[in-house]
DNA sequence: CGCGCATCTGGACACTGCCAACATGCGCGA
DNA sequence: TCGCGCATGTTGGCAGTGTCCAGATGCGCG
């Protein structure tokens, strides 16, 4: 440390020469979180090498996030987040079109989701970060509005079913592009089988598999 | 530890009073660890722990499997062995009835098992542990005996369908009873939404939702 | 100006996975 | 039958991790 004058100078600009406060650090972790989720998964994640990443001491992040297990449940929301984002462009994208090929669309966009990325599905799926049971869960006003488009869907699929139908048809539907989500991202089916799954499931002709007029979500 | 005649008798039989050889530590091991995981799911699985109720040192295990992943792929080849147990009883169970109602009683059994054993079902399905494309899974085979019932199963529901269009019907239900168990799992629907929802898929009769002719797997 | 408190820091502890070196005793060949 | 090799077990050690604690820093408000 202390070598004559101030401080070594190291290369580039070191946590020695930034103020003493960050500005925004919580946004900075949970960049450099993200970064390490994406890289290998949320199980490898370590707190400590998320603030190696943003620069800070090894308990910094304890000042933003209570334990580790806090950090990822914000990153799982953030995710469903994203996914929530991609669903509803899709949805209005198709706003005017049959509501097979709206139902179609969003299912594509659900598991474009997942097949972009992997490692974000996964980690919102995990019941042992972000369970929909525990009362603090701040995932469940997204799990709202995607039950909410889900029942809209279904409703416009099969106008005349009676409501037990209904929330039947909606959970095999959920089910069903949850499930082909699942199996993409843990390599069990290609993404190319999805779209004649999807069309044998659907009826209707799924849109084209790619979906460029969404990119991936940025790590905001 | 030397406390005059041979050594401290501590409560019950200590790893000092035991042979030196363990005898079959290797399926007792696999039996800690199974107990670990069904209670509070394979992250937060340490081998020291295993180790230590397996009543061995610490590093004993590592005679066995070369690190904390091989154990975990070990358990995970464990319990999808389980889980085509019970797909293949509920096979046998329903040999001489349609189609349809064997199909039911085969995914109910696959959601039964991931009902019954959340642990395990998130263990054999982490792509991280057990990822079908790495070439030295030992979950391969079983996989294979997987794929053969749905192929069988589809061929059965739909014979005269071609080629292309059974295999979409395939990874379409598959992905949709894959999926309904991973909601239960992740616990984002009720078990009992299950059986409904099946129904409005397949179209058939669903069996009973519990299905008590077939006990939960024990640890070997 | 000065005080409080959110923020950030280094240090410490218990725990982990894994490596290296040593101990034990079963099984097999001479 | 002996004794030697090697699988199986042991203790010890290292680096890395999550989390707690006590202190440093500096922004904002009286």
């Amino acid at each position: 440390m202390r070598d004559g004058h101030r401080t070594a100078r190291i290369l580039l600009v070191s946590r020695s020469e930034r103020a003493y406060h960050h500005g925004d650090l919580a946004a900075a972790l949970e960049a450099a979180a993200f970064e390490l989720v994406d890289e290998a998964g949320h199980s490898s994640l370590s707190l400590r090498e998320v603030a190696r990443r943003a620069d800070v001491s090894h308990n910094a992040p304890y000042h933003h996030y209570g334990d580790r297990a806090s950090l990822l449940a914000r990153l799982g929301a953030l995710s469903m987040g994203g996914l929530l984002d991609r669903l509803e462009a899709a949805q209005r994208r198709t706003a005017d079109r049959p509501p097979t090929e709206r139902a179609s669309a969003i299912a594509a966009a659900y598991i474009g989701f997942a097949a972009d990325n992997h490692a974000r599905f996964r980690l919102m799926n995990d019941p042992e970060i972000c369970d929909p049971r525990h009362p603090s869960a701040s995932m469940a006003p997204l799990l709202e509005r995607v039950h909410g488009m889900l029942a809209e869907l279904v409703d416009d699929l099969d106008p005349q079913a009676e409501p037990a139908g209904r929330a039947a048809l909606r959970t095999a539907i959920w089910g069903a592009v949850h499930g082909l989500a699942e199996l993409v991202v843990t390599g069990q089916i290609d993404r190319a089988e999805v779209a004649p799954a999807l069309d044998a499931l659907l009826g209707g002709h799924a849109p084209r598999p790619a979906d460029p007029s969404t990119p991936p979500p940025s790590t905001a």
